[in-house]
DNA sequence: GGGATATTCAACCAATTGGTTGACGTTTTA
DNA sequence: TAAAACGTCAACCAATTGGTTGAATATCCC
């Protein structure tokens, strides 16, 4: 199965998800607003709040008839924090560096 | 077509290019050594190559009949740039990832 | 109750993805 | 010169993805 990693990138890899993440960080928002902006159909959205929300990017709470979509920015943690270990490898432990490499090397 | 970040995010998604990624920052490596620690044919990983390629993360240098690959890791700038709008992220930093790679040690 | 609103579900479709195998072109080595 | 090593290409396949439409399910309001 697709590991936390998998998908949080493959999230974030479509243009509407990323759109869709840039509007929730301004304020929490209901389906339909989400997807009001965008030239397709509101199941197709509801298609791609249900990556973000698998992936962790984005809870949903239902209040109401009203499903309110709302950002977590602390699960882009884990991704910003694997692609800053390609930057920063003369600053950081290579032991635990390696170690973490052995491991995504075994499935 | 795709615009950089979704090939950037594109090609993370998968845990065998991730691995190669990290297996490049040790060292430039030859696709056929690049290869060697899966299990699967030498064209399934030359095609991962083609996408890490593709998404600038590598670039592959042919000299006599090896060809070389070697990480690119600015490509990932802009992807980790993008990730930083999304607010927390400003906080991430060497503990960050040292409790990252610790966590991710045990299973 | 009945109609409008909010959202998902199910079936379908085309395109893409990740893998395979076998043939092929280069370059090196014996 | 012939064989081996390096890597890609082409054709194929199954599974996944991103989209559609139409029906279904809740919920709210009059």
């Amino acid at each position: 199965m697709a590991d936390q990693l998998d998908m949080t990138f493959a999230a974030l890899a479509d243009p509407t998800r990323r759109a869709i993440l840039a509007m929730l960080l301004e304020d929490d928002m209901a389906v339909t607003d989400v997807a009001e902006p965008f030239e397709m159909s509101l199941a197709a959205i509801s298609k791609h709040l249900g990556v973000l929300t698998a992936a962790g990017l984005i809870t949903q709470e239902k209040r109401g008839r009203v499903k309110w979509c709302k950002l977590e920015p602390d699960a882009l943690r884990a991704g910003s924090v694997w692609m800053k270990g390609f930057g920063q490898m003369d600053a950081i432990d290579l032991d635990a560096f390696e170690a973490f490499l052995n491991q995504e090397l075994s499935p």
